[in-house]
DNA sequence: TATCAACCTGAAAATACCCTGATATACAAT
DNA sequence: ATTGTATATCAGGGTATTTTCAGGTTGATA
């Protein structure tokens, strides 16, 4: 799960981002209008939290942008203060929930999680395939025998978009364009090395390879 | 699916080609305005993707041009920003759809396909003929009997142009250039192997050959 | 029915890609 | 600092896919 964080307030994004981190997600951020509208039209991000001040050019606007592209990513958009004006607004022109500053860390969680929910499609903190039960908040993972595996951080982000993308073939840069903030290192046999530690936690058969394009899960 | 990609922006090719290859496309590839031009009235192309801005001889003249030469092939165009006029230029011109830069990769690709889909009828993540289902996502292949193969990377694009041409004879030469970005077929029988390997996983008689002619996918 | 080109097919060879255990590095916690 | 855990790198062996090859089969034509 990749978010764009676009906020001017330094101090706040060092405050975010860790915990976002933690919370399992990649983290990119842009503290301008611009950089933003161009960035989240040009990759692939699961959620957008959206500074509504930013500088160069208003949140506003660059969110009616992104809708007019049709871009259907879930926004979030943080408003500076109690301005019922602002989040009408902010609603109108697409975003998905809003927040006022300053707000509790939980509480942005809990409305993020939501609104990515809500978007792919998820009704509760777990996701289920064929007997695979990943509980996105604990971040472990139970297998149909029943046992149940705490993941690290990448294990769990790679498992995440399997399990959101199912019975799908998935390439090697898109997982890790999903796992990583800044652009891919050429060789290196990362994926395939978690890949590996993947198969050992669930079982050999859960992943299959396809040479050349990538990995696909499906039941054994 | 032969596609052109006319754009001289290198960035953006080495970015949008892998991708599209991922997709199940075979991409050529052109920098200039003269050179795209020849290309897709000489070849075979399912779809294209032009841009407006390339050099040489300016998209909207190609275009033009391929539309007075009957050349109905869908065309997708780039417009370098968010100009009103060139798109409704290029729509005139026989555009299908157009898209703004920059863009999201998720959006080039639906918009291809609903142009494509319009173009050819069908194109999901499922293609079907007579009881036999080809899972495009999944690259797998279902025949009446239930079975469920897994395909190769070459085994499959073979079969989805089968598929995607039912009941029309296909020459080894289109076959190839299906599965090759150029096309350089001498002395080899490989398109005769991949075929034997199609049957036993079909059934024989799924596909007939004619002789000096090609092969044709229809009901057994 | 003889001939020849086109096609079929099993298997081996070539290749590209992948796996995996060992090792090194980064990072966090105590 | 020290320890422990997570992540990244490396290299050599392993394997699926793709290509080639060679001998057999088929079908059109005269």
């Amino acid at each position: 799960m990749k978010l764009l964080l676009a906020e001017d307030d330094k101090q706040l994004v060092e405050f975010l981002r860790p915990r976002l981190q933690r919370s399992g997600y990649t983290v990119e951020w842009s503290n301008n209008g611009i950089d933003a509208e161009f960035m989240a039209l040009e990759e692939n991000f699961d959620g957008i939290i959206l500074d509504l001040g930013l500088p160069q050019k208003p949140g506003l606007e660059v969110l009616k942008n992104w809708r007019e592209h049709h871009l259907t990513t879930p926004v979030l958009i943080l408003t500076a203060r109690d301005s019922w004006q602002e989040r009408v607004d902010g609603l109108k022109a697409g975003a998905d929930d809003y927040l006022g500053k300053p707000f509790h860390f939980e509480e942005l969680s809990a409305r993020l999680e939501a609104i990515l929910r809500r978007h792919f499609g998820q009704l509760d903190n777990s996701l289920d395939f064929e007997g695979l039960t990943l509980d996105t908040e604990g971040q472990t993972v139970t297998s149909a025998t029943g046992e149940t595996h705490q993941l690290t951080a990448i294990e769990f982000r790679l498992l995440r978009h399997f399990m959101l993308n199912p019975n799908k073939i998935i390439s090697k840069t898109e997982l890790s364009e999903q796992i990583y903030e800044e652009e891919q290192l050429k060789d290196s046999n990362v994926i395939e090395v978690y890949i590996n530690r993947l198969r050992t936690l669930l079982g050999k058969s859960w992943i299959k390879t396809f040479r050349g394009q990538g990995y696909r899960l499906s039941a054994p």
